[in-house]
DNA sequence: TGGCGATAGTTGCCTTTGTCAACTACAGAA
DNA sequence: TTCTGTAGTTGACAAAGGCAACTATCGCCA
């Protein structure tokens, strides 16, 4: 790859960081930190129900993680089941109240994508995800 | 916009957000934090060259980047010269050091980028970067 | 089966990072 | 020349995060 071409996907990557920074605001007028907002989106959307599996996804300290969900019990919006199977571990699930927070959280997130993206006509908005999708092929994963 | 492509988006930028974050490394084996390096390169790339500048384009608290810039002065990273014509402000450049500091940041970022594509053909570089285009051509810029 | 290294999660301690408000100094315009 | 706004600094504090030691349990295998 010559350094014209990585020389613009660096200005790609602050571009965006630039951006999604911004947008990353979702979780604002809730009473969330943003990890603690996508911890709940994890939990709520993508199954990760157990802390290590939370770790692996956020890439974060266990300890520090291990703070953020008890404050999250005490806020009521989660709750942690022991695992009959294994029975170092926890299960986690969102109580009714977490749910309702995801889905305002969901719907936050939404606008802010919603008004990113704007006025796009429906050819242009199928050329854009084609875009993501093959910058997104074309990443070699770092092994973790 | 519908559903679906919020959907989409969104997933493109977890996905995103987490390559990156896993290769904003590029600070790590030098004595910079991000924020450190990010400023050096800032200032030395991109001729920013005033604090309240860096406050726009990093959105950082303006007391917290002052003790940074101090830090990085101590460090004889950078110097701190008086602005003739507004006697307010200070111009911001690198000493000897701290170019080569940047220049070493540079190789490292390069290298962390051409990691991550590593073994894309001429054509295939060529669509990445229209597509990283396509993207970037088509978000509305929040204003500030 | 029982002993042992590995894993899940917690806790204490500490550092770094970031926020907020008050403050000084200067600029620019009325 | 006074008033409002901007550039940057400082103090006090809160939030975020890293690190290591610890408990409990698991799963393997001799």
């Amino acid at each position: 790859m010559n350094n014209e071409a990585i020389t613009q996907i660096r200005a790609f990557d602050r571009f965006y960081t630039r951006i999604f920074h911004l947008a990353d605001k979702y979780h604002l007028k809730t009473n969330l930190t943003l990890l603690e907002a996508r911890i709940l989106l994890e939990i709520g959307e993508h199954h990760r129900d157990t802390a290590s599996l939370l770790i692996q996804e956020l890439t974060v300290d266990k300890g520090y993680l291990s703070r953020v969900l008890k404050r999250l019990v005490e806020q009521d919006l989660l709750r942690q089941t022991p695992d009959e199977t294994d029975k170092r571990a926890k299960r986690l699930s969102l109580t009714p109240t977490g749910q309702e927070q995801l889905a305002l959280l969901n719907q936050r997130a939404d606008d802010q994508v919603a008004t990113l993206f704007a006025g796009l006509s429906a050819a242009e908005t199928q050329h854009l995800l084609a875009a993501m999708q093959y910058v997104e092929d074309h990443v070699h994963l770092p092994q973790d």
